[in-house]
DNA sequence: CCCCGCGCGTTGTACGGTGCAACCCACCGA
DNA sequence: TCGGTGGGTTGCACCGTACAACGCGCGGGG
């Protein structure tokens, strides 16, 4: 045996290797899937769906965006008509971010076929292996939340 | 109950947020680990190496890739000196592309901060759920591979 | 009370990755 | 021999991104 690899670590590699692969993949996929919102406005827009609103500052930590990157991200998917600026009447900085109806429409239909795929694509596996799978994503996520030195 | 949304389908989002949560931190995380080697170069670079020199065409058919990105990631792999094209005897219009000893190098490199970055994220799980996190992923993108519609 | 530092956001600039279309060149079969 | 096919490159346009510099509103200490 040239390299004293133990079978955890090839694992390991496995894990990192399938990771990597999807996301290569997401981008192009992401594009094809939904052409209207790119996989960054998607998330995005997402995430204001989600919180219900938030400032454009919290967005950029919560990426790992550099806030001019949000800021343009923000003005693009206001020009379409997505997302509305709400300005603080406590603090005239701050804006919060708010999906439109027609944002909440179009997130709506991207969902939706985002969802359609991923089910078409686990359609045949068994409920067990399903909830492990998502577990096991969630905690391998929840890791890189507070320890962002990895992928 | 507003919409009869089941469990399964619910066990599917997690799936679909989670893969995205991660890829959208795939590139920067890269480019924080391995600032000499982007996360496409990286990928294609140790595709190289895996396959033991491969086609460009090769490259963007497995990636989904146009050509001409390939083309010119090559292009850059070359120009640091990572990549050797090798023209095909038989046929004057094919290179195969071999990672120079200095790619195997810094790919190496770049591959063991990679490497370290999981097992620290990975330390504290259970062999069992290691394997079987495994085996979910190389099944999930196994279908992927047939079938690209989704993600 | 005013000024200074800080926090939020925008803008200028530069760069890398990407796709599409047009192209060049080698191969090969009718 | 010639036209179609396939591998690869290049011109072009666009998007996402970071960094730096800036504008502006807020709030605390001279």
């Amino acid at each position: 045996m040239p390299a004293p690899r133990n079978e955890r670590e090839e694992t390991v590699e496995t894990i990192q290797r399938e990771l990597t692969a999807f996301s290569r993949r997401a981008r192009a996929a992401a594009a094809r899937m939904h052409p209207e919102l790119s996989l960054v406005s998607f998330t995005l827009l997402a995430h204001l769906a989600e919180q219900r609103g938030c400032r454009a500052t919290d967005l950029a930590a919560h990426y790992m965006l550099d806030k001019s990157t949000v800021s343009r991200q923000v003005a693009a998917l206001e020009h379409l008509g997505f997302v509305e600026r709400r300005p603080d009447p406590d603090d005239q900085r701050v804006q919060a971010l708010h999906p439109t109806p027609a944002g909440d429409e179009v997130l709506a239909a991207a969902t939706a076929r985002r969802q359609a795929a991923f089910q078409r694509r686990l359609s045949d596996w068994a409920e067990d292996d399903l909830d492990r799978f998502a577990t096991y994503l969630v905690r391998f996520n929840e890791v890189s939340i507070l320890d962002d030195q990895s992928t």
